[in-house]
DNA sequence: TTGTAGGCGTTATCAG
DNA sequence: CTGATAACGCCTACAA
């Protein structure tokens, strides 16, 4: 009635090629109107029941899908929460995404996943990409971005979560924990069982770095300031482990402990401990990090610090859809803590 | 001179509380029209280089972000691509999400991640959400997806590539290997080696189930039908590999190979048999799957089928781009095939 | 090289 | 409980 030119169509022609059914499609064959149809799909409790079957009835037939890009621009919600994260490759931080992405699900958002392989400038290109589709939240790896970034979320005014690092000033909130406290927990711990000659098997990675340097400052402090590294690239693997402590051992053959930023590390310097002829822990102790799956049950089993990575992610989920909601936020800085977990190689 | 109530401050009020700057925003700061600033920015070729400066600083002044919710509506493009994979804390799929990832990112595409914990219906659920955000391709794990599925990724009309499976009819098109063929070369390749008391740690999951009957069925050949299998649950870890093999091995000393459907579980294999004074490959032998990234580096190192992961990711991402953007495309079906490596343990 | 008109499919707002 | 109207921010098609 309100379409002069041609009253049975609707708003859109009906001949020729279909394309996807849309609201007012469900909503003609009805006979209701499309913001019924919205509402029967999004928000029941204000329909009667009655219309609410005749619209699910007409979607079922039509196969309507919603067009969320279409809602989301008219509703400024998109339900997307978009992830910055190194690399995958690095078991690290498989746990956290699938932790963030289960959580995020069952909340009824989804995550879109970015990689930077480690790049900071990347990192800030991505933002942006990002930001073009406006997400309900944005996931970060670190806490260490460039101002301009920091800028750019902030005048986005969109819930940021920074993760895997602590800082009593992050962009908005953060879940992570003590890089230096896990540090200095390593060197107090070592030290504390004896051991004097340290060598280091470290991924070059940033929050690596401030471990490695937490324990020497232990170690100085124990009058240890001889402590050779073997610098590896990221993601540190069995083989870069092996190959580290090759490199240390050539140089260097009373070490009685090797320290890795990483379990994976530890693993490999393990291997090519053995391989030598080196009994560990007899002869040798290790230590590593992350607690990954295999730590517990390799032989020897490996000693390391445990964090409940997929905990991490899922608070992440939480504090951001919390935020995102409006909920008064309980704290905008978790510290999920660690564990030194002491098992056969030390 | 178009607006007859508020001729100054353009289609929306500039008063009160600022918004995201929008692209008429920029427009009226430059003086141009919106579809200039469009275009300058997602099409500089058909913009005067003058003018585009003007807009990027304009762009620039603004902290203007273009809103692709409103773009793909429009367009009717959204450069997001969705996967849907089992999970990450799997470590088989790491390196093709990685690859996938990466290669979309190149080719200026976005990933939406979903993550189904190996449910079908989860993964029909997810699909009606994943196409309301109107990706413009979307990456299945497997192939045997529910008639439903088939139907509504059909009728959408959507790029669709199935990955690390083979069959000859896809719903679009596949990038993916042959779970048959693996069974078979893996049954040979040990027979030939003069093994016969097989015994199998296996997880319990679809494809790895063909690999396994298409060994049996070439042990069978060779009047091998005493296979024990001891099944664990997914994701395969080190630790389900010892379980594994300590179960086989109360029931039985004798064997003389253990198959394993992932090199984890191999790696676990290897640390129990070890535990127990067995010796490897001289008392028994193992084999796995994956050739994950320790594989080559472990002592033994392990025998093992090599799949170019991460290549997959990139080739289904590449498919995908070229049927986007309406390439004629060279193959539906890409066999990225693999290869039997044969190091220590066998 | 730039601009005009109209629409993409949904939801907020206000009215009934 | 249901509906009319007007955005949401951008792009396609066509025109100048």
């Amino acid at each position: 009635m309100s379409d002069p030119i041609k009253p049975k169509s609707g708003k859109r022609s009906s001949s020729a090629r279909q394309s996807a059914p849309t609201l007012d499609d469900v909503a003609r064959i009805t006979g209701l109107s499309p913001i019924t149809i919205s509402r029967a799909l999004n928000n029941p409790k204000l329909v009667r029941p009655q219309t609410i079957e005749k619209v699910m009835e007409a979607v079922a037939r039509t196969g309507y899908i919603p067009n969320m890009q279409a809602g989301s621009l008219a509703s400024r919600r998109s339900r997307l929460v978009a992830a910055i994260v190194p690399q995958l490759t690095n078991a690290m931080f498989v746990d956290t995404v699938q932790g963030l992405s289960d959580q995020l699900a069952a909340h009824g958002y989804q995550l879109l996943l970015c990689l930077t392989g480690y790049s900071q400038k990347h990192e800030e290109e991505l933002v942006s990409a990002i930001l073009s589709r406006r997400p309900d939240g944005i996931v970060l790896t670190g806490i260490n971005h460039s101002q301009e970034l920091r800028k750019t979320l902030l005048s986005a005014a969109i819930p940021v979560v920074e993760t895997w690092d602590l800082t009593p000033t992050p962009i908005d909130m953060l879940v992570g924990f003590s890089h230096e406290k896990i540090g200095s927990r390593i060197g107090e711990y070592l030290v504390g069982k004896g051991y004097r000659r340290f060598g280091f098997v470290w991924a070059d990675d940033e929050r690596a770095a401030i471990r490695r340097r937490s324990i020497l400052d232990v170690l100085g402090k124990q009058g240890i300031v001889d402590a050779p590294t073997a610098l590896v690239p990221t993601p540190a693997s069995l083989q870069l482990g092996r190959q580290g402590f090759a490199e240390l051992f050539a140089a260097r053959q009373d070490f009685d402990v090797i320290v890795c930023s990483s379990d994976a590390l530890a693993q490999g310097v393990i291997t090519e401990a053995t391989v030598c002829g080196i009994s560990i822990p007899g002869q040798l102790a290790v230590m590593g990090f992350g607690d990954l799956d295999f730590s517990a049950h390799t032989s020897p089993a490996i000693s390391t610090i445990h964090i409940d990575k997929r905990a991490l992610g899922v608070q992440a989920a939480d504090a951001l859809v919390a935020k995102i909601q409006g909920q008064p936020l309980a704290e905008r800085i978790i510290d999920v803590g660690f564990e030194l977990i002491e098992r056969e190689t030390t």
